[in-house]
DNA sequence: CCTACCGATCGGTAGG
DNA sequence: CCTACCGATCGGTAGG
């Protein structure tokens, strides 16, 4: 028997299922992680885990939730230090091209996963994927107009324009990466990155 | 009862369900197809249904085959007959940005889809999938160094490159379109492809 | 192409 | 956090 936990314990299992849930997500989608693999998995009841978060889909928002912060410590948080603007962008894509390498722990892959997993699917987690996807955007738009405003890009840049074709470039590596396994994919996503912002 | 149908009926019904499997697959993903839910949805029996299949895979498989066979009458079929090189991949590339717009039977759409819902599922799926995306890269390729033969783009140009970022303007069309139901995507991605032609 | 059925698994609950 | 259990649904088969 193992109730009655303190505080700090039953939030450390938490956590242990959300991460275990980030890996089989990955490999099998959101709505594949089911209660019942996860209680195989981390050697626990189905209504031990489930217990934890209600529903379902309370614990698919978690996990995309966590996903959400991961990137962010990946991503944004990392580059915080560099020259606001171009520099800035440029190492941000670079750290979020890095990390798709990185088998384990793909935040970024894993919001896009789910975003195409949920895109013909309204509800909360669709809800809070579209958030976490609008969130970023505005991150690289607002970049790009403090680069206008330095200089580094021409006064006329469409700076909208420039989001979906730099959100198109790390999709396009994800793809490589994932499905194609392609060594050559993160090479010529950073070239493309480059060509984008001018360098 | 209504055994003892002829080959030209079971043909049909056979395409009957595919067609069903393609609409409730675009929605909820290849894995999220279940036999129960075609038979529902076709006023049919379980059995009636994966009797043409033998297997669930073998009807993923017949469903992804349709979806492949759909795009290319719906893309490269239809710009078949227009100049090769620069002119021709503008077309086709036009006509599956159009595509993507018709909420019905979206092709392309759904062979991305599956592509992200079975990237980290090895198999005959996946396999495919493999196929299907290395076929129309290839036809991509050959456009492009068609163009190049004929003066249109620069003797430099890489194509590899140029098919990865071609790629992308498609990935992140697709995302704007089906999940932001975003208005300006089309006319942003046409933008995004002409100058990556050169036009 | 149907009825009737199989064992397995699904999300979730009651009660402790 | 567990055991024991619920009704629903899963992919698939037997037999006609």
């Amino acid at each position: 028997m193992s109730p009655r936990k303190s505080a700090i314990e039953t939030a450390a299992t938490r956590t242990r299922i959300i991460e275990c849930a980030l890996t089989l997500a990955s490999a099998e989608g959101l709505e594949g992680v089911t209660i019942g693999r996860l209680a195989t998995e981390l050697g626990m009841s189905k209504a031990g885990v489930i217990g934890h978060f209600g529903t379902k889909e309370a614990l698919q928002l978690a996990t995309l939730d966590a996903a959400v912060e991961r990137f962010r410590a990946r991503v944004p948080v990392r580059v915080a230090g560099a020259d606001p603007g171009v520099a800035r962008l440029a190492r941000a894509f670079g750290e979020w091209i890095d990390s798709m390498a990185d088998d384990e722990g793909n935040a970024g892959c894993f919001i896009t996963s789910v975003a195409t997993e949920f895109d013909g699917r309204p509800g909360p987690v669709r809800d809070a994927v579209l958030a976490a996807l609008a969130s970023w955007a505005g991150y690289v738009a607002a970049e790009l107009r403090a680069a206008v405003e330095a200089g580094d890009l021409p006064g006329d840049t469409d700076v909208d324009q420039l989001v979906f074709e730099l959100n198109g470039v790390a999709l396009a590596a994800e793809q490589a990466i994932q499905l194609h396994r392609d060594p050559a994919a993160p090479e010529r996503a950073r070239r493309a990155i480059d060509r984008l912002l001018g360098r």
